[in-house]
RNA sequence: CGGAGCGUGGCGCAGCCCGGUAGCGCACGUGCAUGGGGUGCACGGGGUCGCAGGUUCAAAUCCUGUCGCUCCGACCA
């Protein structure tokens, strides 16, 4: 049936390779840790960005660029961002190379940097370094903008989309007046995420609070959204950052109130990555490869002709013209297939690439006026008269659209388990899935269960329910009821 | 840093022990047939055998050195 694909039930991680892989979403670059997106990859790229640059354009933002380099003496500003940071940062000390006849070209020691340069990791420090020389007065304020770049975190062990030495990302940087304005911004991003996830990537998403220990380094309040992927395994999908004022005081940035008062800046921050394409073939990927939901697929119909010569095939095109005519009228990305691949493999591979919909045309739909649809996501094969053929691609795309979050969300939903025992908890972590219980609030508790059973608290939902619940572990009473999972 | 292993067409591998014209599968190209679930047949293109030295009439194969990668351990979390 899937010929070439792990069984994804045996072996997750091989399946997810092999289908980045041969959906031709990304390849290996030849440094370790880095990836090619290529073309079909980095259309679903393209289609999150617009959506999501919409949706922060609406809400008042704007884009900006700011430098990949960053002096390495900003980094060290922020006490508990340089902890969170230093550790995976690629620095730059020299800035030539030279010709050398045994090994081609070596570093020129003469070219050494006085001051060493990071290549950012995030831009807090240099942002909020420019923001100081911005900011003068409650009248420049609020400032609320994005970019889109790259940033590279030097990870030991990676995986395509999931974790990789750089990768792309939005990064937004906001400053306000008041804390209650920052914490709002915060909050109002994390609903724009779950909108993005649940809306577009159908990816349902628990939205929460980051422990202490899991939150981001530097920020007072990271709040985040959670997903569950095909293993059971967790994974972080999107963070914003209420970052008080610990960047403003480590920059120095101050602004005058309408009292004339000189006050310290509260920022927010807050990003989503590429990372959010490992999520979309996490959650809704199956047997057969990819799965996309219609509102980001690169293609959202694959034409498969079924022809037997060339008379046939000017038939063909002949019925199909005015099929494809009414597919642009509603904006369907279409993508017709002539090439010389048997129907057989044209459908395998499609299916792999997971286009929503498939569409056959053959000798005998002529005859019968009709065309052969083939949803993605259930795999069904419907017969529609050519006569209602627009009014039926506009319900399936949506059809298949909520079809992937509704299968997404019971499968979510049946492996996240309320427990009150250590007994029932380990049990569930170790076969796979979310724990909600009490916890105590201590960073102790929390670290003995991960070692003891490598579940870290994902967040605390905000639709918590504390009261009269007790910690998993130590038994006292709970400070919060929590989500605990193995994450990615 | 310690231990082990691997470097041979694009990818995956065999050949090495016991030296004698470099091979298989997939992928690729051409042609014919096929075409509603990974189609078949025929022909064809492509490799400094990681690199450098040595032994030999002759090295992918034996010896020495070197570079790179992977896994395990250590370190880190």
């Amino acid at each position: 049936m899937s010929k070439g694909l792990p069984d994804l039930n045996k072996d997750f991680s091989g399946w997810y390779t092999q289908v980045v892989n041969k959906a031709g979403l990304a390849d290996y670059g030849p440094v370790k840790g880095t990836m090619v997106i290529k073309p079909y990859g980095f259309q679903l790229w393209e289609h999150i960005k617009e959506i999501f640059d919409g949706m922060i354009k609406n809400t008042g933002h704007v884009n900006a660029y700011f430098p990949l380099f960053i002096p390495k003496s900003y980094l060290a500003k922020e006490a508990e961002h340089v902890e969170g940071f230093a550790k995976e940062c690629a620095v730059v000390t020299h800035t030539r190379l030279k010709a050398d006849s045994e090994k081609g070209v070596v570093v020129d020691p003469d070219s050494k940097l006085e001051e060493e340069i990071i290549v950012r990791p995030t831009s807090e420090t240099i942002i909020w370094a420019m923001y100081k020389k911005w900011i003068q007065s409650y009248r420049d304020l609020p400032i609320l903008i994005n970019q889109w770049a790259n940033v590279v975190r030097w990870e030991m062990r990676t995986r395509l989309f999931l974790r990789t030495s750089e990768f792309l990302w939005q990064e937004g940087h906001t400053a306000h007046e008041t804390a209650k304005e920052a914490e709002q911004e915060t909050l109002d991003i994390l609903e724009l995420y779950r909108q993005l996830a649940e809306d577009y990537l159908a990816i349902p998403v628990y939205t929460g609070i980051k422990t202490e220990s899991e939150k981001f380094a530097g920020a007072d309040t990271t709040y985040c959204i959670e997903a569950m992927m095909g293993d059971k395994r967790a994974l972080q999908a999107g963070t914003s950052h209420n970052l008080g004022q610990n960047f403003a005081k480590a920059f120095d940035v101050t602004f005058q109130t309408k009292e004339n008062k000189e006050e310290y800046v509260w920022a927010t921050s807050w990003g989503v990555s590429t990372r959010l394409i490992g999520a979309v073939i996490l959650t809704h990927g199956d047997a057969k490869g990819l799965r996309l939901p219609p509102k980001i697929a690169p293609i959202q119909l694959v034409i498969i002709p079924i022809v037997k010569n060339d008379d046939q095939r000017q038939e063909i095109k002949n019925y199909m013209e005015p099929l494809i005519a009414q597919l642009k009228d509603i904006e369907i990305r279409v993508h017709q297939d002539w090439s010389s691949n048997s129907p057989g493999f044209k459908f395998n591979e499609w299916e792999i690439k997971g286009v929503p919909v498939r569409m056959e045309i053959g000798p005998r739909d002529i005859v019968e006026n009709q065309v052969v649809l083939a949803r993605r996501d259930t795999g069904e094969k419907l017969f529609i008269d050519k006569e209602d053929f627009k009014e039926n691609i506009i319900k399936l795309m949506n059809d298949i659209q909520s079809g992937l979050f509704e299968q997404a969300q019971n499968f979510r939903n049946k492996n996240t388990h309320s427990v009150t025992d250590y007994k029932s908890f380990q049990k569930i972590i170790k076969e796979g899935g979310f724990v909600r219980c009490g916890w105590d609030g201590e960073q102790s508790t929390e670290a003995k269960i991960k070692e003891q059973t490598a579940a870290t608290i994902r967040c605390i939902p905000f639709d918590e329910k504390q009261e009269g619940l007790t910690c998993i572990l130590t038994g006292e009473p709970a400070k919060h009821e929590v989500i605990f999972a193995k994450a990615y």
